[in-house]
DNA sequence: TTGAAAGCGCTAACAA
DNA sequence: TTGTTAGCGCTTTCAA
């Protein structure tokens, strides 16, 4: 085998100097001689030494690594992670928060371990994780309102930050988005453009997310003269969302407006409009969530309502590195605020 | 503070044995006194421990954890990180690699650590972070043929395995698909349908993909009496195909068929075409390449050229696996075959 | 089959 | 400001 990496030692050698030394000058620590310094860098480069994390872990007691977890509600190995996996990347919305944690980590030098957790197997397997020091903390995304994660990473005092509010209620901080205003601003878009047959096709009403978006619709369609509005329940995919505005046009072939809890689902009720001979925006508007890039890829592009999930991504790893040094220990939550973004389908 | 996490000792005292002893134990190391086994098993139990991972990593010289590289090619940081990860997980590709991933890393308990790479200093870090023992090897996926990511990885001697063969050749294990043979596929399915007015929306003609899908679909569509094919040059973006076929278009209004090297960009042609008041497949017949997601929710669901994403991600994981482990020691190469998936667009 | 003991490479008191 | 030294928690010879 070629020899072996250099360590502390090979390089003090070299510089001539002690092991302490060169770790401070590694560590940035001040109270070092520049010329001192200088000549430990020198040395560090003449050895290509590179320190190890095991050993620095070992002692510092932290792995300068967190967990991004996607989490889901199964119970039992239904179905496989790679599956799970797959499913979840085909919203965008996962690709956004990855790139708001991203961006948060880069500057610091760290990088996230992607765990996936759909079973009660997954989810001991991440707890393990944390308690084995191999991760500082947990980001987690859940995609089920039951959810039993939290709970579990709260009950082991892991240090955790939760996208979207968890219900029941769980002592961990968590950042997540006004979505009852996000209704709203769906409603008065549609109610601005004189819709009178409005509609909705709503996410998975077990979501808090899905109910909060919901019941801001409503009440605002209420305020506007539209005490009732017809609903059909989706699942956050696109198949979904065309399924979801068949049964609607079943029963109210004369719709004229029709929010959709997020994008994926309105490009569905997009395309079954379209097969089914009705224009957007003319016959009817349509109206998204999140604002992720289906929205502009969408024909016609779509208006939406944004959800900035990448500050939203950024904040939680902000919040989970101050959980993790000590900074913060109490929990807190951050809501951001939504955006209404006029495209075409409005 | 709360009390320390528990360690071996702590175990050895509860089970009235030694270090060692619960060492071979937890490790499943053979020549253990069955009732030891169990006595010690239980000892774990009550006090609820956990290997700490940074100091079995110091002495078995293992992370026993891998990094997930997307690596761009860009030279500074005209781009953010955040800004590439965005880009990245636009394409369904990229999610299709994860979940091959980690469809093999599951089972091993390992998940991997996912890294961007698009300008120097972001190189730099995939090297040190690997030179430091927090992975033991990288799995990289270049966007672009010029990635020198490899390059360095090679010379550090770092366990890598590659998606797709390296231009200029690196010594290095890859997994590829036969493209020439996707872009036959292609071909024959355009022909046996009985264009005579064929085009192609090629990908980035600087990655070697898109040469050989081009390259497998213009010999075999000069077999069929076609000697040449209208070609218009894309980014593998919905955007860039829609922007394509509005070129091939004005030069060649009669086009009856269209072979975009991958399903963003067919879905992008698609689009064009409806908006253009050609009817698909009727007027003009549209082929895509990889057989992604956005394949099956396109209207009309597209015919495609499978790509096996998942099961090539997976077989990159078992041959990094097989370098790590010291099993296999010089670079090998697992090429896929394509397969056509006809849909609706043919 | 089990235990004693020597490190793995690093940081952080504590001394000098 | 620098060096000495004692571990961090684990695996792994080597003896018993």
């Amino acid at each position: 085998m070629s020899r072996q990496a250099p360590t502390l030692e090979d390089v003090a050698r070299e510089a001539g100097v002690s092991r302490a030394t060169v770790s401070r000058v590694v560590n940035g620590v001040r109270n070092v001689d520049p010329a001192i310094q200088e000549q430990v860098q020198r040395a560090i480069e003449r050895t290509g030494y590179a320190p190890n994390r095991a050993a620095r872990s070992l002692v510092t007691r932290r792995a300068e690594t967190i967990a991004l977890v996607v989490s889901g509600a199964g119970s039992g190995p239904q179905e496989t992670q790679e599956a799970f996996a797959a499913r979840v990347f085909a919203d965008p919305f996962f690709g956004r928060v990855v790139a708001g944690v991203v961006g948060f980590l880069r500057p610091r030098s760290m990088h996230p371990v992607l765990m996936f957790a759909e079973s009660a197997d997954d989810r001991h397997e991440v707890l393990t994780y944390l308690r084995q020091g191999r991760a500082d903390g947990a980001l987690v995304v859940s995609t089920h309102a039951d959810d039993p994660l939290p709970t579990l990473l709260a009950a082991a005092k892991l240090p955790t930050v939760l996208f979207a509010r968890p219900t029941p209620p769980v002592p961990l901080s968590y950042v997540d988005l006004d979505h009852r205003d996000g209704g709203r601003l769906a409603a008065l878009a549609l109610l601005e453009r004189g819709c009178r047959r409005p509609a909705t096709v709503t996410g998975p009403l077990a979501v808090s997310a899905s109910q909060e978006r919901l019941a801001g619709f409503r009440d605002t369609m209420a305020r506007g003269g539209h005490p009732y509005v017809p609903l059909a329940e989706g699942g956050f995919t696109l198949d979904s969302g065309v399924f979801a505005m068949t049964q609607l046009l079943a029963e109210h072939p004369d719709v004229d407006g029709v929010f959709a809890a997020n994008d994926l689902m309105a490009q569905g009720v997009c395309q079954l409009l379209r097969e089914r001979g009705m224009r957007v925006p003319d016959d009817v508007a349509v109206i998204g969530f999140d604002d992720s890039g289906v929205a502009r890829s969408c024909r016609p592009p779509l208006t939406t309502v944004r959800q900035p999930v990448e500050r939203m991504a950024a904040e939680m790893a902000r919040l989970l590195d101050q959980h993790i040094r000590g900074e913060r220990t109490n929990p807190t939550s951050v809501v951001f605020d939504p955006e209404l973004v006029v495209r075409e389908t409005t």
